[in-house]
DNA sequence: AAGGGCGGCAACCGCCGAAAA
DNA sequence: CTTTTCGGCGGTTGCCGCCCT
């Protein structure tokens, strides 16, 4: 049970795909697309052989027909190998090339939250494949995060030099960080099952190549809020967060003030298209997330007041990724420099923030 | 020039959950 | 409801090329 009968067919090849083979591929997909994988192989060879068929069909010969069918048996590969080889190498959408710093430290902060859930990573890095990454962060990004003095498994310190977790930790997702004196870390407990399923927040130091410590902040949010119980927006953005699947990772900010809904372009600041939006450089210049999100809001069906905190944090969510900050490595700088108003200075006082936008959602909920 | 070590990378393996039969 | 098939995922392996001795 769930184990693929092509696995035990034999003759089937297997290793590096040849030229002719990756041809065959791409030729099949690109005209007819993939549908089943386990059929790929078999009409991969199948459309090749109908269409020199028809040829010979001309010159009435049914021994040509044989002789054709013998040397022409299709892909010798499993439907399996056929995915992998379009999905790592063949598809026309993949990047290639070295990765940037920008992909590297996105990696890094993805991985921090996600874990080695490389296919989710992978979702926010467009024209990258989940592979490609596993193997950038298996042989080099660890060694890095090693030599900079933090645990590629955790993303702490290491307390020791050799300080190395088992390998059996990173095959587990991370759980949140603990609650100790040096991360920061809440995690709200249900006010409402419904309206709220936690949000979370860590801080730790992360020592960069420019600075020995520097702060670095990521904030999460899970919301899980009921369109239904929603008062009629003029303007609702959902905000998706990069969390798994199996909460709804989302939050929902509405704007009752008229005269200043919430753009259509919020989404485009923090869903799974800003590295291409940011490499297509078609932004608009003058996004002010702060006049966006300076604006009572509704979350749910109550009304959110207005809050310092609200703000400083609000204005802090990194658009790259959703609902990240970070504001010490490279990854920000950029938008750093083009909409400085996006960030505020963290440090010390975003833990207090942190801990006031909370408050602000228990007490409103 | 030979060969050993090493890193990068492509591809396989085995497991899982969902869908189909 | 059970069994089978399939797609997807993460861990791991092994090949290949480069570098050093």
């Amino acid at each position: 049970m769930g184990r693929h009968s092509c696995c035990y067919k034999q003759k089937l090849r297997k290793g590096l795909w040849s030229p002719e083979e990756d041809e065959k591929l791409l030729n099949y997909i690109t005209k007819h697309g993939h549908g089943c994988w386990s059929s790929v192989p078999k009409l991969a060879g199948i459309y090749i052989y109908i269409y020199i068929s028809l040829i010979i069909y001309t010159l009435h010969s049914t021994l040509l027909h044989l002789i054709l069918y013998a040397c022409l048996p299709g892909l010798q590969r499993c439907g399996k190998s056929c995915r992998l080889r379009w999905i790592n190498y063949l598809r026309p959408d993949l990047k290639r090339g070295a990765f940037s710093q920008h992909e590297e430290n996105l990696i890094i902060e993805l991985h921090s939250l996600l874990g080695n859930r490389w296919s989710q990573i992978a979702a926010q890095l467009p024209g990258r494949t989940d592979n490609e990454i596993k193997n950038l962060w298996n042989s080099c990004l660890k060694k890095k995060l090693k030599q900079r003095g933090i645990d590629p498994n955790t993303h702490k310190p290491l307390s020791h030099p050799n300080d190395i977790h088992p390998i059996s930790d990173s095959s587990k997702p991370h759980q949140p960080y603990p609650p100790d004196s040096h991360d920061l870390f809440l995690h709200h407990k249900s006010y409402n099952s419904d309206m709220l399923a936690c949000f979370s927040f860590h801080h730790f130091n992360y020592p960069t190549t420019t600075t020995t410590t520097t702060s670095s902040s990521s904030l999460c949010f899970n919301n899980n809020i009921p369109t239904s119980t929603s008062p009629s927006p003029s303007s609702t953005t959902m905000l998706h967060s990069i969390l798994p699947t199996t909460v709804n990772p989302t939050l929902t900010l509405q704007s009752n003030n008229p005269h200043h809904p919430l753009p259509n372009t919020i989404p485009h600041l923090v869903d799974n298209q800003a590295l291409a939006w940011e490499n297509n450089k078609d932004l608009p210049d003058d996004i002010k997330w702060s006049d966006y999100l300076n604006t009572p809001f509704f979350l749910g069906n109550q009304m959110l007041q207005t809050s310092p905190s609200i703000y400083a944090t609000a204005t802090e969510v990194k658009p790259e990724t959703g609902f990240l900050v970070d504001d010490s490595c490279t990854t920000t700088t950029s938008w750093h420099h083009t909409h400085p108003q996006l960030f505020q200075p963290s440090s010390d006082i975003y833990s207090k923030d942190v801990h006031r936008f909370s408050m602000a959602f228990g007490q409103t909920l």
